[in-house]
RNA sequence: GCCGGAGUGGCGGAAUUGGCAGACGCGCACGACUCAAAAUCGUGUACCUUCGGGUAUGUGGGUUCGAUUCCCACCUUCGGCACCA
C-alpha cells in the first residue's frame, strides 16, 4: 500500500472539524428525559479574570472525561458552564485599565468561552449562566427578598472586618491566615463599625455539622466541623452588686466552684456601669487601647496576659460569694457572651491572669490519677476532668457525671442552662463596591427598611458610575440612582447602595443552569424534579469554608422557604489540586510563571494537553507543571495513532495464542479503567491505556485481521474518548464505525477473557524471592507447593533443610519458612 | 498549641484486600535510520557487590511467615484553626 493514502496525525485540523460538527449536531445538549436516569455533574464556574489558566483546564478536564464516561454508561448526562461574573478583581482591573468593569468582564467571558470550547469539553452551552446578567442576578436579588421576608436577612451595626485595599467589608470567612489577611488581596483587615446585611447562617450551624447522605471527602467535613466549631456547655447567671444579670458561656460548669474572679470583654455594655470611681481612670484607659489595637495584636496567643480591675463585683449564684470583676482583651465580646467565669485552676488562660495578678486560685477538680492539688503551688492549670472538690453540695461527684450533674443543679435552680456556641458567624453580605447585584432594599424614614416588590425586580446596577473606590459604596455617589419611592407608603426613600458577597451569586448557580432564560421564577421546577440534586460536584478544597459552606446554608434555607427540596444541594463532592508553576510556587502573572494552555493546544493539540493534565499527577494532589512532560502523551497518541491507521502487510496468519493474550490484556486494561472511572483516579487511566498500547503494538502483527484485533481497537477507542475525545472520533470516523463515538456505550468486561490460563507463582524463601515457577491456572495447592519446592533457585537456599511452615497465597505467591 | 494530609529512583508518579517495590511517562545514556541534524524506532537506566548476593519506600521500634500498606514514638513538610471560655 502506498504510504500516501495513510493519514498523518494531525490534531489542529482533526480537532477544529470535530467541534465544529459537534457543535453543530448539538451533541452535548442535555434535555430532561424522564425515560432515562440522569447525572448532574458540576465543575465549579471560573471568575473571568481574562485567560483561562492551565488550572482551570487541570480542574475541568478530568470532571469532563467522568461525565463523558457515565454518559456512555447510559446516564442522561448534564454538563454546564457558566461565568461568575461579578466581584471585585473585575473592578481592580478595570481601574486600572480605564476600562468599564461591564465591557472588561464580558471581553473577558467571550474570550473564555472560546478557550473553554477549544478543550473539547462537553459543556451544554445552551445552558449557560452569567451572574452579572440583569436576567441572573434578578433572581439573586429576588432570593435576597425571600430570605429577609423569611427572617434569614438582618441588618444590624456591627464593627466588620474592612480591606482598605478593596475598600469593602469582608465574611469572616474571607478573612484568611494570622494576619487576618484579606482572602482576595492579601492586605490586613481592619475593623469598622458599620450597618451591614448579614445572613442568619448560624440559624443551620447544627444541620451544616451532618453530612448525612453526601459523599464529600473527609478532608471538606472536616475543615467545615471546625470552622462551625460547635461546642457545649452552659449558660450560667451570676449577677453584679448593682444587680445587673451577667451571663456566662462555659464548657465547665463543674468547675463552677472554683471561680475567683470574672473578666468582661473590653467592649461589655457593663464595664461602664460597674466600674468603681476609684477604677474609673484606669478602666478608661484600658477599654481605650484595646479598642485601637487591630486584632491581630489584640489576639496574639503569645503576648502576656493584660487587663485592669473594675472596682466592680459579682455574686457567684452555686456559693453567694463576692466575685471582683476584671476587663481584659483576651475575652472576646464576639464569642459566647463576652463575659467570662474564670477559674484559674482549671483554665491556662485564666491562670496566667491570675499568677500576673496575684488573684486566687482554687482547686475544685482532684483527677484520679494525679496527686491531691494545691492551688497555691500549681505551676501551670489542670484542665482535665476529675473527682469535684471544695464544691459545697455537689463535692464528690465523680468527674464522668460532674457535668451532667451540675447542669441538673443549676436548671433546677434557676441559676442556669443548658447551652451550645458556635464559632460559625452569620454571613456578612453588604459590599461597598460597584460591580455586584444591588442589595433590593430601599430604606423610607416612615417605614423603615422595606423590600423591593418582585415585580420591580431586578434593582438594576446603573451603567453611569464612578466605579473608582472611595471607601463609600459607588452606587452612593450616583446622582439620582439612589432616590426612589417608598414601595409601602410611596414617599420619598432611598436605595440602599451596597451590593451583594459574589459568594451570594454563586450560592445558588447550579440552579440557574436548569434553565437560564427562564422567567416565571429563579428556574424551571421542571427542570428542578429532573436534574437536581448534583450528583457530582468538583472543583478546589479552597473553598471548603465559603462557597461549599454557604451553598449548603443557601440550599437548606431554599428548602425551609418551600423553593427547593431535598437536605443537601451537592451529592458527591471531589477535589481536585493545585497546578503549581515550574518553580513549585503557586502560579501568578507577577512572578511570572504562567503556563498559558493556548500555546500547548496550538504545539501539540488539545488531546495531548488533556491526556497530560489527566496522567501528570494524582488528580486530587496537583503539583507543580512540567511542560516538558507533554511530549510523552502526544508521541502516545501518535502511536495510538499509528496502531489504528497503519495495515499489517501479511497473508492473514493469526496467532490463536496471540489473540488470547491479547483479549486478556483489553479486558483487564477495561476492567482496571473502569474501576479507575468510578474511584476519581484519573492518571492511572492514562497509564493504563499507554500499557495496553505498547501490548497491542506488540501483538498487532500476529493477531491483526482477525475479529479479536478488532474487538480490541474498538474497546480501545470507546476507553480513549472521555480523555481524548477528538483522536477517538477521528479513528473511530476512519474505521467507518457510526457516527458519534461519544454516543456509544461503555463496553463490558468479559470476565472470561480476563482469566489467566497460566498463572506464575512467586516463591520465597524466608519472605525473600528466590524463584518463580509457572503452572496452570487450576493447577492444585500441592502441584504448586511440590513445583515450588523443586526450583532451582529455591532449593539451593533450603540447603536440605526442611521447611518449618509453607504460605500459599492462592495464584500469587507461595512462602517457604525454614 | 490543636486538627487534618503528605514523605517511594535524577523528576512526575504506580503498587485494587498485608504478598514480586519502582507500572506508565519524563529525563538521561547507548544503538539503528540519516551526508548531517531533528523526528522516529530499539536497548538500558535505585544503590552497593568479592557477582554468591546484599541493601533500599522520611527515622527508630513493634506486630507478622511476609509491611510502602497495620500499631507506637519521632523528624520533615503542606493546609486549616487558634486567648472561642
Amino acid at each position: 500500500m502506498a504510504e500516501s493514502q495513510i493519514p498523518a496525525y494531525n490534531p489542529a485540523e482533526i480537532e477544529k472539524k470535530w467541534q465544529a460538527r459537534w457543535e453543530a449536531d448539538g451533541l452535548y445538549h442535555s434535555d430532561v428525559d424522564p425515560q432515562r436516569p440522569k447525572h448532574y455533574a458540576l465543575t465549579m464556574l471560573p471568575y473571568p479574570s481574562g485567560d483561562l489558566h492551565i488550572g482551570h483546564w487541570f480542574a475541568m478536564t478530568p470532571s469532563d472525561a467522568r461525565a463523558r464516561y457515565m454518559r456512555m454508561n447510559g446516564y442522561n448526562v448534564m454538563f454546564p458552564m457558566g461565568f461568575d461574573a461579578f466581584g471585585l478583581p473585575a473592578e481592580n482591573a478595570a481601574i486600572k485599565k480605564n476600562v468599564h468593569p461591564k465591557e472588561w468582564t464580558y471581553r473577558n467571558i467571550n474570550r473564555m468561552r472560546d478557550q473553554l470550547k477549544s478543550m473539547g469539553a462537553m459543556f451544554d452551552w445552551r445552558r449557560e449562566a452569567v451572574s452579572a446578567d440583569p436576567k441572573y442576578y434578578r433572581w439573586t436579588q429576588w432570593f435576597f427578598v425571600q430570605l429577609y421576608q423569611h427572617g434569614l436577612a438582618y441588618h444590624k451595626l456591627s464593627p466588620v472586618d474592612w480591606c482598605p485595599t478593596c475598600n469593602t467589608t469582608l465574611a469572616r470567612e474571607q478573612v484568611w491566615g494570622d494576619d487576618r489577611h484579606c482572602e482576595r488581596c492579601g492586605t490586613p483587615v481592619i475593623k469598622k463599625n458599620l450597618d451591614q446585611w448579614f445572613f442568619r447562617t448560624t440559624r443551620y450551624a447544627d444541620e451544616l455539622l451532618s453530612y448525612e447522605g453526601i459523599n464529600w471527602p473527609e478532608r471538606v467535613r472536616v475543615l467545615q466541623t471546625n470552622w462551625i466549631g460547635r461546642s457545649e456547655g452552659a449558660v450560667v447567671k451570676f449577677h453584679t452588686e448593682q444587680g445587673d444579670e451577667l451571663e456566662v458561656f462555659t464548657t465547665r460548669p463543674d468547675t463552677l466552684w472554683g471561680v475567683t474572679f470574672m473578666v468582661l470583654a473590653p467592649e461589655h455594655p457593663l464595664v461602664k456601669k460597674i466600674t468603681s470611681a476609684e477604677q474609673k481612670a484606669a478602666v478608661e484607659q484600658y477599654v481605650a487601647e484595646a479598642v485601637r489595637q487591630t486584632d491581630v495584636q489584640r489576639e496574639a496567643t503569645d503576648k502576656e496576659k493584660t487587663g485592669v480591675f473594675t472596682g466592680g463585683y459579682a455574686v457567684n449564684p452555686v456559693s453567694g460569694e463576692r466575685i471582683p470583676i476584671w476587663t481584659a482583651d483576651y475575652v472576646l465580646m464576639t464569642y459566647g457572651t463576652g463575659a467570662i467565669m474564670a477559674v484559674p485552676a482549671h483554665d491556662q488562660r485564666d491562670f496566667e491572669f491570675a499568677r500576673r495578678f496575684g488573684l486566687e486560685v482554687r482547686v475544685v477538680i482532684q483527677p484520679e490519677d494525679m496527686e491531691a492539688l494545691d492551688g497555691a503551688n500549681l505551676t501551670e492549670s489542670v484542665p482535665a476532668h476529675g473527682k469535684m472538690v471544695n464544691s459545697g453540695p455537689m463535692s464528690g461527684t465523680p468527674g464522668a457525671e460532674a457535668f451532667e450533674q451540675v447542669l441538673k443543679y443549676l436548671e433546677a435552680n434557676g441559676m442556669g442552662k443548658r447551652a451550645v456556641n458556635y464559632r460559625l458567624r452569620d454571613w456578612l453580605i453588604s459590599r461597598q463596591r460597584y460591580w455586584g447585584a444591588p442589595i433590593p432594599m430601599v430604606h423610607c424614614e416612615k417605614c423603615g427598611v422595606v423590600p423591593v416588590p418582585e415585580e420591580q425586580l431586578p434593582v438594576m446596577l446603573p451603567d453611569d458610575v464612578e466605579w473608582r473606590p472611595t471607601g463609600e459604596s459607588p452606587l452612593k455617589l450616583h446622582p439620582t440612582w439612589r432616590l426612589t419611592t417608598c414601595p409601602q407608603c410611596g414617599g420619598a426613600a432611598e436605595r440602599d447602595t451596597d451590593t451583594m458577597d459574589t459568594f451570594m451569586c454563586s450560592s445558588w448557580y447550579h440552579l440557574r443552569y436548569l434553565s437560564p432564560d427562564y422567567d416565571q421564577g429563579p428556574f424551571d421546577p421542571k427542570e428542578y424534579d429532573y436534574w437536581m440534586p448534583v450528583d457530582t460536584y468538583t472543583g478546589g478544597i479552597e473553598h471548603a469554608n465559603m462557597h461549599l459552606i454557604y451553598t449548603r446554608f443557601f440550599h437548606k434555607a431554599l428548602r425551609d422557604m418551600g423553593i427547593a427540596h431535598g437536605d443537601e444541594p451537592m451529592l458527591q463532592l471531589r477535589n481536585q489540586g493545585m497546578v503549581l508553576g515550574e518553580d513549585s510556587e503557586k502560579m501568578s502573572k507577577s512572578r511570572g510563571n504562567v503556563v498559558a494552555p493556548d500555546d500547548l493546544v496550538q504545539a501539540y493539540g488539545a488531546d495531548a494537553l488533556r491526556a497530560y493534565l489527566i496522567f501528570f499527577s494524582r488528580w486530587d494532589q496537583g503539583g507543580p507543571w512540567s511542560s516538558s512532560g507533554i511530549d510523552g502523551t502526544f508521541r502516545w497518541l501518535r502511536r495510538v495513532w499509528a496502531m489504528v491507521v497503519e495495515p499489517v502487510g501479511k497473508d492473514g496468519f493469526v496467532d490463536e495464542s496471540a489473540v488470547r493474550v491479547l483479549r486478556r490484556k483489553v479486558h483487564q486494561t477495561l476492567r482496571r479503567v473502569t474501576h479507575d472511572y468510578e474511584h476519581f483516579e484519573f492518571n492511572t487511566i492514562v497509564s493504563s491505556l499507554m500499557e495496553l498500547s505498547n501490548e497491542m503494538a506488540r501483538l498487532k502483527p500476529a493477531t491483526y485481521g482477525s475479529p479479536a484485533w478488532g474487538e480490541a481497537v474498538d474497546i480501545y477507542l470507546r476507553m480513549l474518548s472521555p480523555v481524548t475525545p477528538h483522536i477517538a472520533e477521528e479513528l473511530w470516523a476512519y474505521l467507518g464505525k457510526s457516527y458519534s463515538i461519544h454516543t456509544q456505550s461503555w463496553p463490558a468486561v468479559d470476565m472470561e477473557a480476563v482469566q489467566e490460563d497460566e498463572i506464575t507463582v512467586v516463591v520465597q524463601v524466608n519472605g525473600k524471592v528466590r524463584g518463580r515457577v509457572t503452572l496452570a491456572a487450576d493447577a492444585s495447592e500441592e502441584a504448586v507447593k511440590a513445583a515450588a519446592l523443586e526450583n532451582e533457585g529455591v532449593v539451593k537456599f533450603l540447603e536440605g533443610k526442611t521447611p518449618r511452615q509453607i504460605i500459599v497465597v492462592p495464584k500469587k505467591l507461595i512462602n517457604i519458612v525454614v
